[in-house]
DNA sequence: CTTATATACATAAGTTACTTATATATAAAT
DNA sequence: ATTTATATATAAGTAACTTATGTATATAAG
């Protein structure tokens, strides 16, 4: 697995689209997440798990995931789901996510408009 | 001088923000860079030297930007300019950001309109 | 049947882009 | 006289990645 594209532009932004696919689907595991991923970009955000795995235990770490194992198929999966903390994270970093594209925005003059 | 907010999420994006205000204003010092960043972001933005000058260095190493030392009040300037190569370059990351904003847009359900 | 692909997680080593701190130097303001 | 603004540079440390490797099971292909 590899993403060739935006090699640095990813940085900052995994924590958030983490916590927010956990907010919009409730309970996700870590290889679903990459899958997600995945098809809403159309295969142009493509997660390593070496980037993947250890973000979420940071997560989990910093109290704002909580996890769970679960044998499916006889496989081990580990679910996440935000916790208190977790929910009131996403919604702060997704403010500063968008306020630092509408500042991008008037750098670069993208024209975009958040609504 | 220091960058309170979007700790994580300036990364990538520092190149893209030099290379873009060369584009649209010529001849650029670093100093001079700083301050269009602050007041165009209205201080939300406020770049450190210790990340701009190596980035400058970068480009000019890479061959994307020109640079020419000039005195002005007895100060040295380090002017920079797009090369050739730059002014191609700007226009393939300009459209990678883009790109990129896109896609996450779309994880994060920001509804921007990218015009 | 054995090999490759998909599923599923984990971590170690290396790279890169930052932050923080320090250094130098002149000009202007307090 | 001292602080603030202007102007550039670099060294040390950190965080978030990439790349590579490892383990293990299930399924599809040849």
């Amino acid at each position: 697995m590899d993403s060739i594209k935006y090699k640095g532009l990813l940085k900052g932004s995994l924590q958030i689209i983490i916590l927010k696919l956990l907010q919009k689907n409730g309970r996700m595991y870590g290889y679903e997440i990459t899958q997600v991923v995945k098809e809403i970009t159309n295969g142009e955000i493509l997660l390593t798990e070496g980037a993947l795995y250890p973000a979420l235990h940071k997560l989990e770490k910093e109290g704002l995931l909580a996890a769970s194992v679960e044998l499916v198929d006889n496989r081990a999966r580990k679910y996440y789901t935000l916790s208190e903390k977790g929910r009131t994270e996403v919604e702060i970093k997704l403010k500063e996510t968008k306020s630092f594209m509408g500042n991008l925005d008037l750098l670069l003059n993208l024209n975009l408009k958040l609504t």
